[in-house]
RNA sequence: GGAAGGGUGGCAGAGCGGACUAAUGCGCACGCCUCGAAAGCGUGUGAGGUGAAAGCCUCCGGGGGUUCGAAUCCCCCCCCUUCCGCCA
């Protein structure tokens, strides 16, 4: 959520903010009226309650002085004053709750870099990889499920037996390939970020911190005897690891990286991209996750598209990266970059990597904060999370790409010390 | 799964119905001392809300209850520790 202080301070800078992503001003002022309510029904509680407080001390000298009368009236006294004190909680607990949900509904306001536009086709193709568009030969015209099902490398249909449609299921060749690219990216960030396996089943509370619950309920898979969660990407973990703590600012920035598996309803996705690995409701993806000071927070989002785009480079797959507009970023970002794999068999753009700068956005749900270097109050860390990357349509367009005329696929060199050397996946037969 | 003990400020840890405005220690900051430092001594030091300020209010894992009054008593939940059982 949004500092409510920025309303209070200065609305017309939320407004223009919040206004290039789609948002009304109408819904500014709404907030910052039920915050002046909320306000005045807390400072009126405050009063009572005081009150309560002062007279209950009060009957407590009174007793201990051994005047039992004063004290029974005295407590008559406190006893009305904390009815009326009830009543009146009431109503500002209410007028509170309302601030906030009005608050929790408003999205990050956008950095002041980000592109304008309204929606998807107004994203902005930052570069493209490599300079020239590659020629693609008919051998890679064909779709990953078919040459997954030719080679052995994928069984979507016993995969769809065991758990139904959208489960893959790899096999041989195809399931060590996976292996390997989550080996080959949690090595490739073993220089800056430590390496988390964190569980991949949370509580309630997890899921809620980063905001993918409530509002995300129905994406979810939820395990209701234990009430636990599945989570749909390793930030809800990652995120909750430091939540409600405060950190020292020699701590930042602190950088994670995880391999997990993800899981995802696709509840609203019903019948889009059905076939193969484009869509899945299980797939694997190594994250890089970030706290940082805000100082450091822009150079951190520089190097964490870095790190998605070199490991795009050498698996030799034709990429591009967006600079997403302020009216498709989500939620609780201020800035997104998307990545984009070409994958010629299915002839589609595939998003393999987001990532997001939330500023203090998530951190100020979770409560993470930071106290500054020499003392001082705790300031809230800006959080950044990216993927690099997602496997199972990277996997969709590395076979894509890396088939060959007689029906084998080529592998890039870069995982053949994860493939015990074997870069090629023979043809059938 | 059974039994017991716990969750208190940055950390450790006391408090178990009314002076809690949460002891004490560590850490941290500033000062004294010193050529400088350590030690020692002194002072200060949680977070949040509201307010011009003084102040007032909230927060002792979370939620509910009892009470004039709850860190303290009761109920539910979450988490941690130990022992037992089971188990890859």
């Amino acid at each position: 959520m949004i500092d409510i202080r920025l309303v209070r301070d200065d609305i017309d800078a939320v407004k223009a903010a919040l206004g290039r992503r789609g948002v009304d001003p109408a819904d500014v002022d709404r907030l910052a009226d039920l915050d002046r309510a909320a306000r005045t029904a807390v400072g009126t509680r405050d009063e009572v309650r005081a009150t309560v407080k002062v007279l209950s001390k009060q009957v407590g000298e009174a007793r201990r002085a051994g005047d039992t009368a004063r004290a029974e009236q005295l407590a008559d006294e406190s006893r009305a004053a904390g009815d009326e004190e009830r009543r009146l909680n009431t109503v500002a607990e209410a007028a509170q709750e309302e601030v906030r949900q009005a608050l929790l509904y408003l999205p990050n306001l956008p950095a002041p870099d980000a592109p304008d536009g309204v929606g998807e086709d107004d994203n902005v193709v930052a570069r493209s990889w490599p300079d020239v568009a590659p020629a693609y030969a008919e051998a890679q015209r064909v779709p990953h499920w078919e040459i997954g099902a030719e080679l052995g490398l994928l069984d979507m249909e016993r995969g769809a037996k065991l758990s139904g449609s959208m489960f893959p299921l790899y096999r041989g060749f195809g399931a060590r390939l996976l292996r390997a690219l989550g080996s080959f990216a949690l090595d490739s960030h073993a220089d800056e970020f430590e390496e988390v396996r964190p569980p991949t089943l949370v509580l309630t509370g997890t899921m809620v911190s980063t905001g993918h619950l409530p509002k995300f309920e129905e994406e979810a898979y939820h395990l209701e005897r234990d009430d636990l969660w599945a989570i749909p990407t390793a930030e809800v973990p990652l995120t909750s690891m430091w939540r409600g703590d405060v950190l020292d600012e020699a701590e930042l920035p602190l950088k994670l990286t995880a391999g997990t598996a993800c899981y995802r309803r696709e509840a609203g996705a019903a019948g889009r991209d059905t076939r193969g690995l484009l869509r899945v409701h299980e797939f694997d993806k190594v994250e890089l996750f970030a706290y940082s000071t805000p100082d450091q927070a822009p150079a951190l989002l520089e190097s964490m598209v870095a790190r998605a785009e070199a490991l795009l480079r050498q698996l030799g797959l034709q990429y591009r990266v967006l600079d997403l507009c302020t009216g498709d970023i989500g939620n609780s970002a201020a800035r997104t970059f998307d990545l984009e794999v070409y994958s010629p068999g299915v002839d589609m753009w595939l998003e393999v990597s987001s990532v997001s700068w939330c500023t203090d956005y998530q951190a100020r749900r979770a409560n993470i904060r930071y106290r500054p270097e020499g003392g001082g109050t705790p300031v809230f860390v800006h959080t950044l999370n990216g993927s690099a990357l997602a496997w199972a349509r990277i996997w969709a367009a590395l076979v894509e790409t890396g088939r060959q005329a007689d029906g084998s696929v080529v592998l890039p060199e870069a995982l053949a010390p994860y493939l015990r050397g074997e870069t090629v996946i023979p043809a059938a037969g």
